[in-house]
DNA sequence: CATTATACTTCGCCTGTCAAGGTATATTGT
DNA sequence: ACAATATACCTTGACAGGCGAAGTATAATG
């Protein structure tokens, strides 16, 4: 939606193992810092969210357990696997050479 | 595609409006202008380029006509609208900010 | 005690990419 | 002469990811 929506697409799993590489979080977390970061100007939406869990587990690069809260609603945490940590640095990679491309193709000098 | 081809997702339009700023052009030759600038790292698919074409022909952006080859397949060449050129300027400007945006999200300084 | 915030989940639609196949013409090799 | 290759365009159908919408459940707040 507005600015960006197709732009971020294709950045969903990099962005959360990104953020999990950081520690264990849950998903409402997750978003929230991902709200933070860009200052209000991004944040997943929840459906968008949940199934890029579901790809990256079923893929083996995070896992979940449910945390044992004593109060407030259940949190599903999630862990980065070393899988995980290994297609993070491979998706810095390529974004790294994506960028250069992309810029190359618009058009724009790389320190516009 | 293998590296980067779900990170240039979302850019197709801008990069074909940005060879179009270039002077009129047609299918084939974009291509290969792109196959070229990226050193072969990169190029649409061709279901994906006519497709893009469609899609912006028909959003006004740009506009078709028939070369008149005398020998060789026929062409068909493009041209960028007024509004395509807006839409190339606010894709340009979308990009900027995206860029910042994700090199945020995903944890890397500006001048990496 | 109703509303809001937290937190997760699923369903079904939409859009963009792409593999696969097709058409037509000109050049190049044998 | 004719097969193969290059140029150039087009369409169909499948697939994947994003997302609107709706639902469930619990706790805090006014």
């Amino acid at each position: 939606m507005s600015i960006a929506s197709d732009l971020i697409r294709g950045h969903t799993d990099t962005i959360i193992l990104a953020c999990l590489m950081g520690g264990d979080n849950y998903g409402y977390e997750i978003n929230k810092s991902i709200h933070q970061k860009t200052g209000g100007r991004y944040e997943l939406k929840e459906a968008t969210l949940y199934t890029a869990f579901r790809r990256l587990e079923q893929a083996g690069h995070i896992s979940s357990y449910w945390g044992n809260e004593q109060t407030g609603a259940r949190r599903r945490y999630y862990r980065i696997s070393d899988s995980g940590r290994g297609t993070y640095q491979a998706l810095i990679a390529e974004w790294k050479s994506a960028k250069g491309m992309i810029e190359q193709l618009i058009q724009l000098e790389e320190n516009e």
